[in-house]
RNA sequence: GCCGCUAUAGUGUAAGUGGUUAACACGCAGGCCUCUCACGCCUGAGAUUACGGGUUCGAGCCCCGUUAGCGGUACCA
């Protein structure tokens, strides 16, 4: 068993679990499960500061939610510091790394990647020397340290030849020994830095295939020289492109807030199958037309070979960006929205009630009979509202009037439908119509106005738009005689009666 | 700056080894249904396949160049 695939995602924690990371954890995931593999999580908090217990919860929380639940872990990077260190001294014994007493440059008010271009331009200068001490003898070395000075390791690339691999998604990759640095193993604190702590923990846990972002595939050639310093044979690459925001830039935790996270899918009333599907297809096509998708359904088709290799944009509405939360409708990518209906309005009642059940007892909604003498009545209600509700909260804020008689007139309705002057008396004799049928039933009640109507010489349309705003303070809803049936006798002829104040 | 990756309607993606009207979904517009909205159904607009060369009888697919975007380039991850 030992061609058994093993996978990881291994987010940093420095902030909430967003759409890109989840995309990434999704892939894995299902790559693992399609080949029966094992999925673990791996958080890379080898940066202390940057990292905080909270930030773990956060992408915890999210992949639970999306059902991501690792097979393993999750494992944290920093408890295995010991390792990485005895790596890197093998390193240095094996000659393949050597210690680095260049004083280390204090940090500077720009950021490090504004120092770049300085840098290089600097290096240009003086043309590529090389590191002084790369070649200093081990002795002499170990008797600097031995003496307590600070060194940093780092790794000697070889001087000639290119790196090569070969990536799942992006084909062969190539690159120039002489474009890759020594990079530095270990910080002269003793801190291990990203690019060795990846590859001896991906050994460490005997990983197959490495699946990840873009961002880390020219990086990747450092780690694949890790990897034949140490003697080790490489894992399988894969890099997924990346998730941009419109406006052709990368999603980002801080400029794009929480849009882009993945709890506020859940809070919005999203229906996590539905995310998943649709993020599966950002980047990735099954090759085939039917793009709705169950799980099974998606680990079943999923294949490395159908990752797009160009940035996919996250569509999501930017001019509202600062407006966010409040854009209630369009809040973001009109795609997943649909998605996420499509969900509601075809996935067995009963998952959708219980789902319904959990948001009105957040939203205080819930009443206990919906589980028992009114368990049929909530069912049948849900079920008519749901082919016009996109999030599983439009139950409780859309449909609050179906629940509750403590709910809003919008006044937008309220002109629209009950503007007429002869509804004033229109409106107490319908309630007392209806108030007088014996058995309350759609058709009943449609005969009743139809002629009620008809009888005082009005239009129809006229008593049934009237009525809907009546009833529910809404000028949109379901047939109008559903919506009687849904509220029933009782309460339909109150809230007819009532009306006239609204008058 | 240097290195690398990418480029198909507004967005997500299709288009076996080059083969003719570039397809599907979302969105958008119009229509049908109807008491409203949504759903559903029908129709439509929207692409000189980033640009320029080349190979070929034939190029979205192959080659070269250009441009743009992005990523990396750190004693960050």
């Amino acid at each position: 068993m030992t061609d058994t695939v093993r996978v990881r995602f291994a987010p940093s924690p420095t902030g909430y679990l967003h759409l890109g990371g989840a995309r990434t954890a999704l892939f894995n995931w299902l790559f693992a499960r399609q080949h029966k593999g094992t999925f673990i999580l791996r958080i890379e908090d080898t940066d202390i500061e940057r990292s905080s217990d909270a930030m773990v919860q956060g992408i915890l929380e999210g992949m639970h939610w999306l059902g991501l639940d690792p097979d393993e872990g999750p494992f944290f990077q920093s408890s295995f510091v010991e390792q990485h260190r005895a790596a890197a001294r093998r390193l240095i014994e094996a000659g393949r790394a050597y210690y680095d007493f260049t004083p280390k440059q204090p940090p500077r008010d720009r950021t490090v990647k504004e120092q770049i271009p300085d840098r290089t331009r600097a290096q240009a200068l003086i043309g590529k020397e090389r590191n002084p001490y790369r070649d200093l003898p081990l002795e002499e070395a170990a008797r600097r340290i031995e003496a307590g000075e600070p060194a940093a390791i780092r790794l000697k690339v070889p001087e000639e030849g290119v790196s090569r691999f070969e990536d799942l998604v992006y084909g062969t990759q190539e690159r120039d020994y002489s474009d890759i640095e020594d990079l530095v193993l270990i910080r002269s604190d003793g801190h291990p830095l990203y690019n060795l702590s990846v590859v001896v923990d991906d050994i460490e846990m005997r990983i197959t295939h490495v699946i990840r972002g873009q961002d880390h595939l020219t990086n990747t050639h450092k780690q694949v020289l890790i990897y034949e310093a140490l003697g080790v044979a490489l894992p399988q690459f894969a890099h997924l492109p990346l998730i941009f925001a419109p406006g052709r830039e990368k999603l980002s935790k801080r400029k794009h807030g929480e849009v882009v996270s993945v709890t506020t899918y859940r809070d919005r009333g999203f229906v996590s199958d539905a995310l998943v599907n649709f993020l599966a297809l950002l980047g990735w096509s099954p090759g085939s037309d039917k793009e709705i998708m169950t799980r099974q359904e998606l680990i079943e088709k999923f294949s490395l070979e159908g990752v797009h290799k160009a940035a996919a944009i996250f569509n999501f509405n930017e001019s509202k960006e600062d407006s966010f939360p409040q854009d209630a409708r369009d809040w973001t990518d009109p795609k997943a929205l649909w998605m996420n209906g499509e969900y509601i309005r075809s996935m067995p009642i009963e998952e959708l009630t219980s789902m319904v059940a959990k948001e009105f007892k957040k939203a205080g909604l819930w009443s206990d009979g919906y589980e028992t003498d009114k368990r049929e009545w909530f069912a049948q209600t849900v079920d008519l509202l749901r082919a016009r509700y996109r999030a599983i909260t439009d139950f409780s804020a859309l449909g609050r009037p179906y629940f509750t008689d403590d709910f809003e007139y919008e006044e937008a309705a309220v002109k629209k439908n009950l503007k007429d002057e002869r509804l004033k008396e229109l409106l107490p004799g319908l309630a007392e119509r209806l108030a007088s049928i014996d058995e309350f039933t759609h058709d009943a009640a449609e005969a009743v106005l139809r002629n009620y109507a008809e009888e005082n010489g009005v239009k129809a349309g006229l008593l049934i738009n009237a009525a809907r705003t009546a009833l529910t303070g809404q000028s949109v809803g379901p047939g109008m005689f559903d919506i009687m049936i849904a509220l029933g006798q009782k309460r339909t002829v109150e809230r007819l009666r009532q009306a006239v104040a609204l008058l």
